[in-house]
DNA sequence: TAAGAAAACGCAAAAGTGTTGCGTTTATTA
DNA sequence: TAATAAACGCAACACTTTTGCGTTTTCTTA
């Protein structure tokens, strides 16, 4: 796809087929993946090293960045394109995790607001999971409130 | 001391001097702990099967729970031992990572506040990743605003 | 408090995740 | 299109965590 070939492009990343089909799996997760889940995605055709390799330099380039996971496996995800670069990351969403069904869902700006820290520490990034039942796993609606 | 045995007790966990001194190891420390930092705080004399074995007993009956690392290991803090059980863990907290130290430190209840999840999911807990430079790091104070 | 049952322990081995070195292939550039 | 740089595959390695099994310790209860 030729804006996936534009992307790579803008973000000094060379444009072979392995990361085109990369960064297009990511535009089509529109979540996080775990490098044992792009593995399979590619049916196992691709050198997990290669994996690897790309992911890190793709996270270096500011395509992508890490998520931390439930079980603390590398997990990353798609950045806000406009805002991140290979100099800075600047990620304000947060990701929900489904008890149920494992998917990740993304979540917007809009649907998060976090008030204040009076912790006195210096906060520079966050990153927000929820966990628990997604809309189709258990069709309610909640307001969550602390 | 007496206090950790009766915890054990209250948590269906035996009391051997191991488990006795991890608890205790717990109670001592201000933020979360690596399998590493806990072999390493028994001068390497324990067996680290015997850490990960010991580990996961506590968080299944309700002890202790995993927090996110920076750097993908499994690290743990201590619960609040009047809201989680084996039966269910409650923890509606954030985590701060401090970019200078990597320690990660638990925000209570009152640092945070989420006010609502317009998603349509059903949030049972939920995990906040806060990242910057801690209080001893960086001595001064701040007050983040979305 | 002694005996049987259950849990915890140590050791060895293995599984899983991620990294490094190196020679080859592919893409970029000029 | 030739030189340079980046990406790739393979093999080996490092590290964290898990599993199997026989032994030791703790718990239960009679």
């Amino acid at each position: 796809m030729k804006k996936h070939k534009e992307i790579l492009s803008r973000f000094g990343i060379n444009k072979t087929q392995f990361r085109i089909d990369l960064l297009s799996i990511f535009f089509d997760c529109k979540s996080s993946l775990t490098t044992h889940e792009i593995f399979e995605r590619f049916n196992k055709k691709i050198n997990k090293v290669t994996i690897y390799r790309a992911l890190k330099s793709f996270e270096q380039k500011g395509l992508i960045h890490q998520v931390p996971d439930k079980n603390n496996l590398k997990k990353y995800s798609l950045c806000n394109l406009d805002s991140c670069s290979p100099d800075s990351h600047n990620h304000q969403h947060g990701h929900f995790i489904c008890y149920s069904c494992d998917q990740t869902f993304c979540l917007d700006d809009s649907t998060i607001k976090i008030i204040k820290t009076s912790s006195g520490h210096i906060v520079k990034n966050y990153n927000l999971i929820l966990e628990g039942y997604c809309t189709d796993c258990n069709s309610s609606q909640t307001i969550f409130q602390n």
